[in-house]
DNA sequence: GCGATCACTTTCCGGCGTGGCAAGTTTTCC
DNA sequence: GGAAAACTTGCCACGCCGGAAAGTGATCGC
């Protein structure tokens, strides 16, 4: 039972990064203004949260020229999506008990 | 789908605090012992945390006499069982869509 | 060519939630 | 009488969150 709280990945669980997961795991990969107007985030804030989750390996960028032209391309890794289903689980396993 | 995210209650959103809501949803009440073994937390956290749900209006508390002897019982509200439900649902949303 | 605009990134920074520790209270068990 | 359970509260440090602003590079419209 408490093991499931120690399964939850506090990086996958900040509500941004977890609705930008779901849909990185479901789309093959999205670029940087469609997350932005999705999750309806700051420029900013898309930014850190997007470096957060490359940090952690979850997902991999690609970037094909830079300023107006340019499109920044998110993709989740073989890792991101085993931390997602993870986490998924555990919040399955928590709230699916009642 | 971002109204998806709004409806994720700050409250409820916390690990803790939600393993504490989905316990208190299926079982008819829960003492502090209870409540504090099974989410593994120190007594000063657990008081805290309950506070927070109280204060928010999704737990009642029924405290009988002090100290050693005393029992503190814990129950969810309608309201904290609505705030619960809809949270879960976010949740199911978000992480659904996958 | 020039200004507007898009696509990001990074720095600064205030604000808030989290959670441990320690101390205090009440009551019961041995 | 002392240990220990059951809580509560205050202090406080730490880290995350997220907006604002400024900067960079490149394209679009006129």
């Amino acid at each position: 039972m408490t093991t499931d709280l120690a399964n939850l990945d506090p990086v996958i669980h900040a509500p941004k990064r977890l609705a930008a997961m779901a849909l990185l795991a479901s789309a093959s990969s999205a670029d940087f203004p469609f997350l932005r107007d999705h999750l309806e985030v700051t420029d900013s804030d898309l930014s850190k949260q997007m470096a957060t989750l490359e940090n952690a390996g979850y997902v991999t960028v690609t970037k094909l020229g830079h300023g107006r032209g340019g499109v920044t391309t998110y993709r989740i890794t073989r890792q991101g999506k085993a931390a997602f289903k993870r986490h998924v689980e555990a919040l399955r396993a928590i709230t699916g008990s009642a």
